[in-house]
DNA sequence: CATTAAAAAGCAATCGATTGTTTTAATTTA
DNA sequence: TAAATTAAAACAATCGATTGCTTTTTAATG
């Protein structure tokens, strides 16, 4: 199984007492091969079954025709449908994925990150862990010649390639709608503020609140419920105030959003009657939860094949400079049962 | 940006000017280079921030240290379960995972698999698609003398290693469970028989009826509902029957089932106490809707960390011959509200 | 028919790391 | 101190494809 040799030019050019090199010019469909020749080469490449060795092909010239993508985690629905995206629009271009996984460790991710650069690969696509507060690992992608796209969770510092989710205008316009819907104490359950798409979005909420003439309530908001236990613990919390609110925004998630509602039906509190939800990232189940559940769609698809067009652009531009650019793709409040008080 | 030249051996060994040989050995600690002058040419490495080229080192051993993997599509509940646990366990032998997906298109697939072996991956792991019916690309998968993994939805008449679920037996256990809970006609919404795990799954369903001396009724079993439209379609169908069943398992998904949930909610059929439902794969949602829906878990992470240490078990046997092999998965009812008709 | 232009094929270096073999230097033994 | 042993470093070929340059062959032109 193992010791199987493969075909390469040599095979095919000693069969046909040729040159290697009009082999693989052959194989490139060069015009400076004789067109007999040339189908008579690619004929018997056929019946040899070679295929090209991409690695030698990519080690002489000098790119690896490869992206590597790093997430926090693969088998999460945003970010599968990212990868999707990517994968779509790459693959068109003859390009290949390497996926990896950080599982939100900043350990794992320059770990990553390393074995990216080891590969040669032409470009790094990331989205940082919670953990990530440091950025030595991405500047060395970028000291390596390597392209480096950031998306969603970016570090803002570094100035790269970016797409992002405008999440303070998203979060703004969720909150706004609550409001509108005549909710009046509208609470927040906060993601880790190390990440700013975080910090956007509770921005995004004080917006709001601000622009509607709302009072900011320090103890109406939540920080680290990114989960949907530490949302219901959060909840919990929330309903037993002695002035409750009448809407939570679950900024992190629609699973933080689903604890939410989990702890409001136990509790016997009325959705949306007595208390609004809003979630965030249009999750499949949002729509068919009982109510049903307001979300933010991300257009998670289209974020991917965002990304892997802004790298091939930036691609052509061979000799000029690399000019830091932010792609903001504007997310879309979908409103559904669980935010329809009237 | 693209123009920067990055660091060799070369360049290590010319400013210690040493030969690129020991600078090999020093980087991959071989006894034969002086302790000394290995410190000194890991110090100059990391000065000069050398990273290896492990396209000229794989293309030098002759591997990849790559696995390819093709799945119908990546951002699938089940497939990205699988991808995250093939990562978790080939990350750790240093291995990278180039992924693609054939969207259920059997060109694509020949495409992708053939991207794979351009690429000299090790290994290919594979999910075929709903269109795959013929298996040439594969047979030369294994020409090449690449491993070859099927998972899942494999391919019956080729012989290679396999991991599947063992659809029949949980099939059987499923319908076995509605019947006791006293459903007496159960009806089936079947995917295309063309992939091997909706044939499986069939049987066990007409080997739960026959064992528990009911009788198989035509009209109860729908072709082709794997989508939840056309589950939704088939309930109303199914729903209008002079004789209508007052179970349903939507052997194909657990959206199939939501679909069958949905149409029965909408014409005030009562689950479960009217209608039993159960679907395929415990996705997240199931947990959560009303009544919470049986259904059955894949282990689909774990079926993924399976998937890669057989390969790196086959890996070690390096001179006796491949023997096929296949892994069962044995997977899990998940009786939830949804069927409890008692 | 000789000369020139153009087409086709061959030659050889290159990409960067690895590794079997040889040479040199250092150390040990007689 | 010379010979033998060992350690360390140098040399050179290799993996397979690509590509600038040279040579050979063929076709075209005067």
């Amino acid at each position: 199984m193992r010791s199987k040799k493969r075909t390469t030019i040599y095979d095919i050019a000693e069969k046909l007492n040729l040159n290697p090199s009009s082999v693989s010019r052959a194989l490139n469909n060069s015009s400076s091969v004789n067109d007999a020749t040339k189908k008579l080469i690619l004929k018997t490449a056929k019946e040899l079954n070679y295929t090209r060795n991409t690695l030698a092909s990519n080690l002489r010239k000098g790119h690896s025709k490869t992206i590597g993508v790093v997430v926090p985690r693969i088998n999460q629905n945003f970010f599968s449908n990212v990868i999707a995206g990517i994968e779509d629009a790459t693959y068109k271009q003859g390009y290949n994925l390497v996926i990896c996984q950080s599982n939100e460790l900043y350990e794992k991710e320059v770990q990553c990150v390393n074995t990216l650069i080891n590969q040669h690969v032409d470009c790094v696509v990331i989205s940082i862990s919670v953990e990530t507060t440091d950025h030595k690992h991405l500047q060395n992608i970028l000291d390596h010649g390597i392209q480096l796209i950031q998306f969603d969770r970016v570090a803002d510092e570094l100035e790269t390639l970016k797409v992002t989710n405008d999440n303070e205008q998203s979060s703004f316009e969720a909150v706004c709608h609550m409001i509108k819907q005549g909710y009046k104490r509208v609470a927040l359950l906060e993601g880790p503020q190390k990440l700013n798409i975080f910090r956007q979005r509770k921005n995004g909420y004080l917006r709001a609140l601000e622009e509607n003439g709302l009072p900011v309530i320090q103890e109406l908001m939540i920080e680290n419920a990114w989960t949907k236990e530490l949302s219901a613990n959060a909840t919990r919390q929330l309903l037993s105030l002695p002035q409750p609110p009448d809407a939570i925004f679950a900024s992190t998630s629609d699973f933080s959003a689903l604890g939410v509602l989990e702890v409001a039906t136990a509790m016997t509190v009325k959705v949306p009657e007595e208390l609004g939800i809003c979630g965030y990232s249009n999750e499949d189940f949002t729509e068919i939860t009982s109510p049903s559940i307001t979300t933010i769609d991300q257009f998670s698809f289209y974020m991917g094949k965002t990304v892997a067009n802004l790298y091939f652009q930036e691609m052509e531009n061979t000799d000029t400079m690399v000019v830091p650019k932010i792609i903001s793709i504007k997310p879309k409040l979908i409103t559904r049962s669980s935010t329809q008080k009237s």
